[in-house]
This record gives structure tokens, sequence and C-alpha cells, in this order.
DNA sequence: AAAATTTGACCCGT
DNA sequence: ACGGGTCAAATTTT
């Protein structure tokens, strides 16, 4: 990351994000590789080798994706005068600019043009929590769907505007009883802050298990029983120098981002936590260690913290959800 | 004051 | 013309 970073410099965020896409992609079928040609030497897990093969999968689509992107929308580079480009598609669509500039009455309200649909990929997951899925999104829509019971909402990135980031979501709750949204992501973050979450290193997604707990010191995997005994030892060590909860409050989902940066910010800066060389972190795939985004913050369905995980590449169908045990309150939560 | 949401009008593909 | 998606003014929240 530090040498490729002088080399990147200057570059465009999509690109960079395209280049490491691509390099992530290198590294993992060159453990592939690895796999396949000593599958005695390293013990073979069939269910790993195929979260490699889908995780390569993934970052073919994403580049492609993030390529895509590129060539129907230059003005990405250039940020401060997307306006304009924005909102116009690549037709002839523009002739509108020129004309009917002195009335701007609410009736003859001024006609921008539309922006092109975004053809990009969709991806969509049904789950029961709206929880911070760890990016900044702004909600510019809602709507009643012809064959649904409830609106549907729309959500474009934060930095639409100052980055030209794409990237965009719908919401659409199924059921109440039991709450069940569909969340629908269209579009790859172009932005800058693309995860407010660090990586870490987790179990495999699909074990039978799905009580996934976090060690952010070792950044392996806890079994329930132990949370007790780890998350107070954090509690003493990280303490001065990290954002403080004390103005959380539990009745807005604010509240679960606030929360979850903080904790970021405890995770990612964590001295305790052990930096991985290139190769250790090889070891670690060894050992069906499979990389992924991990968030926690408030859960304001189950009304306790959450703390949850989803593979790095794929978004789909792979979130992994639980609740920390013994969690039931703020005052549980081990900082501050 | 600034940022985020709400809401009806508007755009566009089918 | 319809319906899903988006815009932007008004309104609310921070």
């Amino acid at each position: 990351m530090d040498q490729s970073a002088t080399w990147l410099e200057g570059l465009p965020i999509n690109r960079i994000k395209a280049f490491q896409e691509l390099n992530q992609g290198q590294e993992l079928t060159n453990n592939l590789r690895e796999m396949l040609q000593w599958p005695r030497k390293i013990k073979c897990d069939p269910e790993y080798e195929d979260g490699l093969v889908m995780q390569v999968a993934a970052m073919f689509k994403n580049t492609l994706s993030i390529l895509d992107s590129c060539t129907s929308d230059q003005h990405l580079q250039m940020p401060a005068a997307d306006l304009c480009l924005t909102y116009s598609s690549e037709g002839p669509i523009s002739e509108n600019f020129g004309e009917s500039e002195g009335s701007i009455t609410p009736a003859n309200r001024k006609k921008g043009v539309y922006k092109k649909r975004n053809n990009s990929w969709k991806s969509s997951v049904v789950t029961s929590t709206l929880v911070d899925d760890g990016h900044a999104w702004r909600k510019y829509g809602q709507k009643h769907i012809n064959n649904a019971n409830y609106q549907r909402s729309y959500y474009r990135c934060t930095y639409k505007f100052d980055q030209g980031c794409l990237a965009a979501k719908q919401v659409q709750m199924i059921e109440d009883k039991p709450p069940k949204y569909k969340i629908t992501y269209i579009g790859n973050h172009t932005c800058k802050n693309l995860q407010r979450s660090p990586e870490i290193i987790l179990d495999s997604p699909t074990s039978r298990d799905t009580s996934i707990l976090l060690n952010f010191e070792t950044k392996g995997l806890v079994a329930k029983t132990e949370v007790g005994t780890y998350f107070p030892y954090m509690k003493d060590e990280v303490k001065e120098g990290y954002p403080s909860h004390g103005n959380l409050r539990h009745d807005r989902y604010s509240s679960s981002s606030d929360l979850q940066s903080s904790l970021n910010a405890c995770v990612s800066h964590n001295p305790l936590e052990p930096k991985l060389e290139p190769e250790m972190s090889s070891e670690f795939n060894r050992e069906h260690m499979i990389p992924s985004k991990v968030h926690s913050g408030w859960d304001d369905h189950h009304d306790t913290i959450s703390a949850w995980a989803y593979q790095s590449m794929t978004s789909t169908h792979d979130y992994e959800m639980d609740h920390i045990p013994g969690m039931n309150d703020l005052n549980d939560f081990p900082f501050e």
C-alpha cells in the first residue's frame, strides 16, 4: 500500500480503486494457484477454494464496473465541474440549456436533463435490521411501488457531488411483523471514504454457527463465551485519544454510526493489534480464514449492539449477523 | 447556518 | 400512458 501509493498518487480515485481490485485479484489468484499446485502440502478446503474463486470473480466484476463507470462518466476525474455533466447522458439532449433563461416560475420550472439510468450491477440483500452498512448515504426520494405494500426509499452516496461517487441503494420494507427489508445496492463507491470500517480477518462466513465474534487482539474468531474476557480487556487499554460515546442516544440511527466510527477507530488504531506481514496474512489464508469487512453498531430493531460482517468482495447474501451476548445496553459496551 | 429529509412534480424507458 | 427513478423546494433536524 505504501510503495504503490507513490505511483498511484495523482490518479483519479476510480482508477486507483481498479488497481486495488486487480492487485487483490492477483493475490487471490496466487493463493489459489498455490493451493492447486500443492494440494497435499496445503490443506485443502473446498469451501475456502470456492470462496477464493468467488472473490476473484467478484474482483473482475467490480473492476469492469469501475472501468465502465470511467468511460461513461469521465467527469469523475474533475469533481468540481461535474454537475452539468452528471445529468447529461451521451445523447444529444443537451439542447435545452441555452434557451429559456428569464422566467423560472414554479410552473415554468427549470427542466434539468435527468441522469441516465444507472445500468451498473446491482445486488440485493434481505435483512431484518436496518443497521449501518459502513457507507454514508443521503436519502433523496421515496415512492410506493405497484405490487408492494410498503414504500421504497432511495439513497445516494453522500459524496456524489463532491467526488462523483455514483453508488446508490434502495431500501424496501417487505414485511413488518418481523421486520424484513430488501436492500439493493447499485454501483460501486468511487469516493475516498470507501468504507468506514477496517478490514479484519474473520472466520469463514459459511460456517454452521453464525454467531461470529471478533477478537480485535488477534483478528481471529472468538467463542461466544470468551467475549466477556476480551472486551473488558480493551476497555482498560483503549482509553485515551479515542472518541467517547458520551453523546450517544438510543433513539436514532445516527447513534449507530457514531458508535461504529468510535469502535472502528479503536479497532484500527488499537496498539495491540498485530500488524500482519504479507506472508503472515498468507498463512492466515491457508488456515481457511477469509478476509471480510466487519461492522458493528447499535441495532435498533433488536435494541442491542451488534457486530456483523460480510465477505469483502462479494456483496450478496453473505451477511452474517449476530448479537454480542451479554451486551444489552450501551452501558455494557466495553469502551469508556 | 448547514446538513439531512420529506414530498410532489418531473423525467424517461417501456 | 404508466410506473419506477430522480429532482429540488420546502421543511425538519443537527
